[in-house]
This record gives structure tokens, C-alpha cells and sequence, in this order.
DNA sequence: ACTGTATGCCAACGGTCGTTGACTTCGCCG
DNA sequence: CGGCGAAGTCAACGACCGTTGGCATACAGT
């Protein structure tokens, strides 16, 4: 069994020292704002080694959207409680790191983001869409109408802060959202 | 009563052919990568005058934001409709024009841009909620919800362009949602 | 202890940006 | 037709960006 690695190379402290830098730069100020220069000076390194672990902005920001939405196991779930769990599996997501806040920021600017953005949606959304659909071929449709309003809470809670969005508890939040996700999966088309 | 105005000043045309050019740019690059030179070759003219009319890129963006949601009288309405009518008429705002598009863009990365997002929630959106919501006090939240289901399928479908999504028919999208919007106005607190 | 290599800093490059001020051209009014 | 202000062009500025190559330093293997 593996124990927490030991560094296998002295730089790796720096390495990821750039990277948590370049995180909360991308997600709070979007990929052409963060400059490379601000990124290593809140690292506490020179530019340079920026260009030499990462080889260019583009490949440090392809680093940094690494994104991993890892769904939990629904298939022996009630199928009624699917709205619930998922609300609450994609707040969980949004507030454990910045990632999801990088992507959808750089998303809506930056054309490879958004390729990226629409590749999460479809190696990951949809085929876990898949799962709990009755009719796969209508998993695509139910998939984004989930995205959209998942996004769409996303975007004024955690990017925009509208007030009344931002101050919901997360119950709160849950209680109106689950019931729009459980009918976007399960209900008849209309 | 005034017919269609005249041009007032030789340079009206001018002014106009930046704005639009503008319009385009920021819509589709974003803030920061909409350049003022590339406005200006838009327009046939000199980034000079670009700095003359609107005295800098930040007034010339701010002239570029200035929406008007424009909501149809809702008093006379059956409540029953409200989902379907509000769905209806943010798609035709959606698609009329690219203004709306330029202020999700631009209100994701700048910090001047989400303040105007804010500004027309609160200055349009809420009032105009409080007009059909039954306790005023909730009205806030409620746009909120409606906010964050409209924007959010708006991001999808003409930011992200997912493909189910920017493929849905209008009809199929008013079917989805109405219902969403529907219970976010009317419904009792879950 | 010596040496090769990994790690880091420094200074500078070419490019692009927003913005400015001086200069030229156009069009109207007397 | 002459003059004058508006409209537009042109070249340049200072700043900042991503990126590069050369040079100093610290470390690990022998």
C-alpha cells in the first residue's frame, strides 16, 4: 500500500505552489486577466518557472480545469429522491473547490474553456444521465435541461452573487431545485 | 409627434457604426479581448475616434449595456400563464439582440459588468416580480429562482452552445421551463 | 570533495494594448 | 470663394503582457 507520496522531486513543491496560485487567479479574475506574472508572484517564484513546469499560460490553465464531477452510486437509489441527491451532489461540488468557478468563468470567454465545459457535459453529465433515464435516447435533453439549472443557480449564487441567491441556505436551495431536476429526469415529456 | 430622427451631428453615423461594431465585439470576445482596434477596423474608422465619442473603452462598453427587459403588462393575465409568458418573452429577448448575451459574457470576468447584472435584477427584474408574487417579502427570492432557471438555460443554449440544448425548438424550451418558472412564482414555500 | 544537474532569478525581447496629440481633409455658412 | 469648425487620419507614447535565454545557486551521486 502507498502512503501519502514523498515528493519525487524537489520542484514539486513549487509546482503545486503554482498551481493553487493559478487556481484562485483563474477562477476570480478568468483566464486574460490573470496574468502569468501575478500568478507567480502570489506562488513567491519568477515567471520563468511557470514557462518551464507548465511550457506556456495555455498549458498551465489546461492543468488547472482538470475536472472530475464523480457522481456517487445512484443505481440503487429510490428514484424519487434523484432530484434531492444531485442538488446536493453539485452544491457539495461548487463548494469544496474553485475549479467548477474557473471553468464556467473562462467557459463563457475563452473558446478552448468552453470546449472543455461542453466535453465535461458530454463524457460525464450525459452518460451519467444515462443511468437514470428511462428513454436513453432522451438523455441528452434531460442531461441539459439538468445543466441549465444547475449552471443557472450556480451563476447567480456563486459568480454573480445576486443577494437573494447568495444568502439562500443551502436547505433552502435544495428544497427549489431538487423538485425542477427530479422532473427534468423522470417526467413524461411535455 | 417625432418621426425617425434626422441625424443631428455629420458624425451620428460614425457613432453609430462604433456602437454596433462594439455591440459584436464584446458579444462574442468578451471584455478584454474585444480591442478597441478591432472595434474601430469594424466600424472603417480610426481607434481615435473610438476615444472622441465615448472618451474610453469603459464608456464605450458602458454605452453598449444599457438593456431594457421590458416586461408586457402581467396585471391582466391568468396566473396560470405567467410560467409560459415569462418563458416566452426572455427567449424573444435572448434572441432579438446580442446585448443580453454581451452582459452575461462581459458580467462573468468584470467587475463593472456583473455590477450592471445586478443593477437590472434589481432594478427590473424583482420589481417587476412583485407584481405577481403573493407575499412581496418572498418576491426577491423568487426572481432569484427565475433568474437563476432563465440565465441558466440562456447560458447553455446561446453561450455554451451545448448541443442538446442550442438544438431544442422554442416550443420544446417554453414546455420545459414554464412549468420551472411557474412553480418558482407561485408555489408555496417547499 | 567534486561534478553534473535540477532549480531558481534576472534582464530583456517582441508584440499588443489603450490612449494621446498633432496634422489633414471635408463640408457648411457668410 | 474664403474661412472655420467638425470629422477623420497618422504616428507615437508608455505600460503591460507572454515568453526566452543566460547566469547564479543548491543539491545529489560518486
Amino acid at each position: 500500500m502507498t502512503g501519502p507520496e514523498r515528493p519525487r522531486r524537489r520542484s514539486d513543491v513549487t509546482r503545486t505552489a503554482i498551481l493553487e496560485a493559478a487556481r484562485e487567479r483563474f477562477a476570480s479574475d478568468g483566464y486574460e486577466r490573470a496574468t502569468v506574472r501575478a500568478i507567480a508572484r502570489d506562488a513567491g517564484i519568477d515567471p520563468s518557472m511557470v514557462m518551464r513546469y507548465y511550457g506556456s499560460k495555455e498549458g498551465l490553465f489546461a492543468a488547472v480545469i482538470d475536472v472530475e464531477l464523480d457522481f456517487p452510486d445512484l443505481s440503487e437509489l429510490d428514484p424519487d429522491q434523484l432530484g434531492v441527491v444531485l442538488v446536493t451532489h453539485f452544491l457539495d461540488l461548487w463548494e469544496r473547490d474553485t475549479v467548477l468557478r474557473t471553468l464556467l468563468r473562462v467557459g463563457v470567454t475563452n473558446e478552448s474553456g468552453s470546449d472543455r465545459l461542453r466535453q465535461v457535459f458530454a463524457t460525464q453529465l450525459v452518460p451519467a444521465a444515462r443511468a437514470f433515464v428511462p428513454d436513453p435516447a432522451d438523455a441528452e435533453r434531460r442531461a441539459a435541461l439538468v445543466a441549465s439549472q444547475v449552471l443557472g443557480m450556480a451563476l447567480v449564487r456563486y459568480v454573480l452573487k445576486f443577494a437573494p441567491a447568495a444568502d439562500m441556505s443551502r436547505e433552502d436551495v435544495i428544497g427549489w431545485l431538487a423538485p425542477t431536476v427530479q422532473r427534468y429526469i423522470t417526467a413524461e415529456t411535455p
